[in-house]
DNA sequence: AGCACGCCGACT
DNA sequence: GTCGGCGTGCTC
């Protein structure tokens, strides 16, 4: 008989990083399973904890405590999920608790109380204190003199400190009414006056043709033809019941138009059978799908998905949370229904967690989601979709710094499913494992419409740059947004760099606003009046006067989104620019709105980051301009290329995607630069073969394997100190294939007040590092002391 | 992470 | 003498 849970506690350290043991008292014999959340005493606190495994014997040598209470019916995370956590958290270097809370919506997440309970008459100060209850929330803040007071009373046994442990999830329920019995109803008939015709209205017509279950009180009035407050008085009147109903927070517009499977090109059929054959024979393959924009992956897609459906399986399709529009989770849902469940971060913790249950009680089969959807409680997944496999953002940049392809992959291992990661532009990583027969290449070279990729052009910004009237925009741009705004069609640019000015000068001294947080220039961001710091957020207007020499010269280098903004409009006054960042989307819907109003031909121009690169389909469009291709490319990272490449690819793809032929302009002071000369050409293969060269030269992935640690503390002496001894301390267990870099100070070296440094490590096979990084950590207790800390991040994605 | 325990300097 | 400063170590 099982009478030892074994728990795994919401204090995320080193230390407490395994499993307690705690006794299964009697009143709770049969109700704990692993995978549930309980409520434990630890220490002197009661806190959340994970239910990893029953045992009938403790491992742990004491006196065991019992588990307080059990928070779920059902677990939460069933064995596969739980064993995956487990997993995660060994290969990413991070805490179990911190990789279980991962998989769960944030609702789920324990919050804590404490609170005060008085068990004895107080002096005066303690009755204005409590009032008139007896138990009160722990105040938040206390004087020096109240502070001992409380500790005199909890001395004295006057006063008990509770730990309470809040379970924030609640699913949204309304009101709503069930059927008493016939009988009741019978005779409720009899004994309802005469004058209440609505009631009576109401109950002919429910014993006509009665209801089952419980319903919400507004759906009973429509169903029966009477106004919501004769419901409500029927139940206040008794002969309805009352009940709870959960309601499903709905993300979704249900009443969306269903489609069909579209007709395939060959090549589309092409790949699509070999992803079908694969999910009915239950192949944990993968495959790389490598089809340019405008090639149809997503039909292939939806079409395999189909195929898992119809096995009995369930689908999971992992999308960039930039991509995930409107438009493309209308269309999946077009396809399926309310077999979909969509989980993305424009959400409400409500919602997520709505979506989170549907899926874990098998009411959607089907998970379309960002990053973290990779946890999707789904059982029996019978395929993985991983579209856009080459965005960074599949990689979580903090603990646990897990990448979604990674775990994708070990849980299709799990469920024998087949794995299908698509891109134009795979990462080099995928693309490489393709090559070796590790991944099965799958090609779609053709667009669906047969058009071909629009004709780029590469601007050399080097020339003429004195003679130019607008500094940032070279006459060709300008031509041609002048020609497509004449012929009303759209223009998108691309501006890697948001805010108004990089740099606020002092042109006298030549005094530079920096962060007083971080090694780092302020941005100036002119609509909001303010310097801002874009690693901290450190706020402070924008001086008018130099500080130092109290010139009034201070002039704004270096252009952002904003200035381009101005200076656009101010070239061309009739155009209507959009524009689109992290600025202007911070609100929630903000980045679907704007894309609305530019699908919707209210703007000439989308002016944007990144951002607008990604999953932008508009037909109308006919010119991408990159105002500054180089922006990645000065980047001290060894994908600098790869990600030019990538972006520079992709956001000219958005041109010419409808009947009109488009046009492509990247503006760029490195034109020689092979990133963007096959990015012109389109010619993925050629840059593939290219940069593996480079790589194979700079021993970099995919030919090496990476770590990078991080050091961090309040000084700089001390992070110094701590990463030299790390590295003396990790040398020894390398071989001498290894190559350790650094540590070196990180190129923004000090942000928020601290210090970072890093030590690189590359390596092709090292046995002993994995066990020895774990150790470092383990050790690294000692660091703490000295506000030390060492992150670890396999296969880092960020290098700088 | 909290919280207790414990060992030293500064006060009612 | 004792109050409270924070350094150290534990929580099943």
């Amino acid at each position: 008989m099982a009478q030892i849970a074994r728990v795994v506690v919401d204090v995320a350290t080193r230390q407490t990083d395994q499993p307690y043991d705690y006794a299964i008292p009697d009143s709770l014999t049969g109700q704990v399973e692993p995978g549930m959340r309980v409520v434990v005493p630890f220490g002197r606190r009661k806190v959340q904890g994970f239910v990893v495994a029953l045992q009938a014997q403790a491992d742990f040598n004491g006196k065991l405590k019992p588990i307080q209470s059990v928070m779920d019916l059902e677990p939460v995370l069933n064995p596969e999920l739980l064993a995956l956590s487990k997993w995660v958290a060994h290969t990413t270097f991070s805490f179990w608790m911190t990789t279980m809370q991962t998989m769960l919506p944030a609702a789920m997440k324990a919050s804590y109380a404490r609170q005060l309970i008085r068990t004895a008459p107080l002096p005066a100060a303690g009755q204005a204190l409590f009032g008139d209850r007896d138990t009160i929330p722990y105040p938040e803040t206390l004087t020096p003199v109240q502070a001992k007071q409380l500790r005199q009373w909890l001395q004295q046994d006057l006063v008990r400190l509770e730990y309470v442990v809040k379970n924030k999830a609640r699913a949204k329920t309304r009101q709503g009414v069930r059927l008493p019995d016939a009988a009741k109803l019978a005779s409720t008939a009899q004994t309802l006056s005469p004058r209440a015709k609505g009631q009576r209205q109401l109950l002919a017509g429910i014993q006509a043709a009665p209801f089952s279950g419980a319903l919400p009180i507004t759906t009973v009035a429509k169903q029966y033809d009477v106004s919501p407050s004769v419901v409500e008085a029927a139940r206040t009147a008794g002969w309805l019941l009352p009940a709870v109903i959960e309601v499903r927070r709905n993300p979704l517009d249900l009443a969306v138009k269903r489609d069909q499977p579209k007709k395939l090109t060959a090549d589309q059929q092409k790949a699509a059978g070999q992803f079908i054959a694969a999910v009915t024979e239950r192949q944990p393959r993968t495959f790389l799908l490598e089809g340019v924009t405008g090639s149809g992956k997503t039909e292939v897609y939806l079409q395999t998905i189909q195929q898992a459906l119809n096995q009995g399986r369930t689908a999971l399709m992992l999308v960039p949370e930039i991509a995930l529009t409107p438009q493309m989770v209308h269309r999946v849902h077009a396809r399926f229904g309310s077999a979909v469940a969509v989980l993305h971060s424009g959400l409400s913790d409500g919602e997520k967690y709505d979506e989170w249950r549907r899926i874990q009680h098998h009411q959607a089969q089907i998970v379309v989601g960002a990053r973290s959807a990779v946890f999707a409680p789904l059982t029996h997944i019978g395929v993985i979709i991983i579209d856009e496999e080459h965005e960074t953002s599949y990689k979580q940049e903090d603990s646990p710094r897990y990448h979604a392809r990674n775990v994708a992959l070990k849980r299709a291992k799990t469920f024998h499913c087949p794995v299908i990661l698509g891109s134009a532009t795979p990462s080099l990583e995928s693309r490489a494992r393709a090559e070796k027969n590790v991944y099965t290449l799958v090609r779609l070279p053709e667009r669906i419409n047969r058009k071909p990729l629009p004709p780029v052009h590469v601007i050399d910004m080097r020339e003429n740059t004195g003679n130019r009237v607008q500094p940032d925009f070279s006459p060709e741009l300008l031509t041609a947004l002048n020609t497509t705004l004449a012929r009303h069609e759209q223009s998108v640019l691309l501006l890697n760099r948001r805010g108004y000015s990089t740099q606020a000068m002092c042109r006298n001294c030549g005094w530079i606003a920096r962060c007083p947080n971080c090694d780092i220039s302020l941005t100036v961001h002119r609509s909001q009046h303010e310097l801002v710091c874009h690693y901290c957020g450190h706020k402070e207007p924008i001086p008018t006067r130099c500080p130092v020499c109290h010139s009034d010269k201070i002039r704004f280098f270096g252009s952002g989104t904003e200035k381009i903004q101005d200076q656009l409009q101010e070239i061309l006054p009739a155009a209507r620019i959009l524009r689109m960042d992290v600025d202007t989307t911070r609100k929630k819907g903000g980045h679907a709105k704007i894309l609305k109003a530019f699908g919707e031909q209210k703007a000439d121009i989308l002016l944007g980051t990144q951002m607008i690169a990604k999953g932008l389909d508009y037909p109308t469009v006919t010119l991408v301009g990159v105002i500054n291709a180089d922006t990645a490319l000065g980047l001290p990272d060894f994908r600098a290329s790869e990600r030019t490449f990538q972006l520079l690819t992709q956001v000219a793809g958005r041109a010419g995607r409808g009947d009109k032929p488009g046009q492509v302009i990247i503006q760029t002071y490195n034109p020689d630069h092979y990133a963007i000369q096959y990015a012109a050409k389109q010619d993925y293969e050629g840059f593939f073969k290219r940069e593996m060269f480079v790589r194979h030269q700079g021993k970099y992935p995919p030919y090496y394997y990476t770590v990078l640690l991080t050091i961090s503390a309040p000084q700089e002496t001390v992070t110094a100190q701590e990463a030299y001894r790390i590295a003396n301390d990790l040398k020894p267990l390398l071989s001498p294939t290894a190559i350790v870099l650094g540590p070196t100070p990180r190129s923004i070296t000090r942000i928020n007040n601290r210090y970072y440094y890093q030590i690189l490590v590359k390596f092709k096979k090292e046995p002993a590092l994995g066990r020895g990084l774990h150790n470092l950590l383990q050790n690294s207790q000692s660091l703490i002391k000295s506000k030390v800390q060492v992150a670890i991040d396999f296969e880092p994605q960020q290098i700088m």
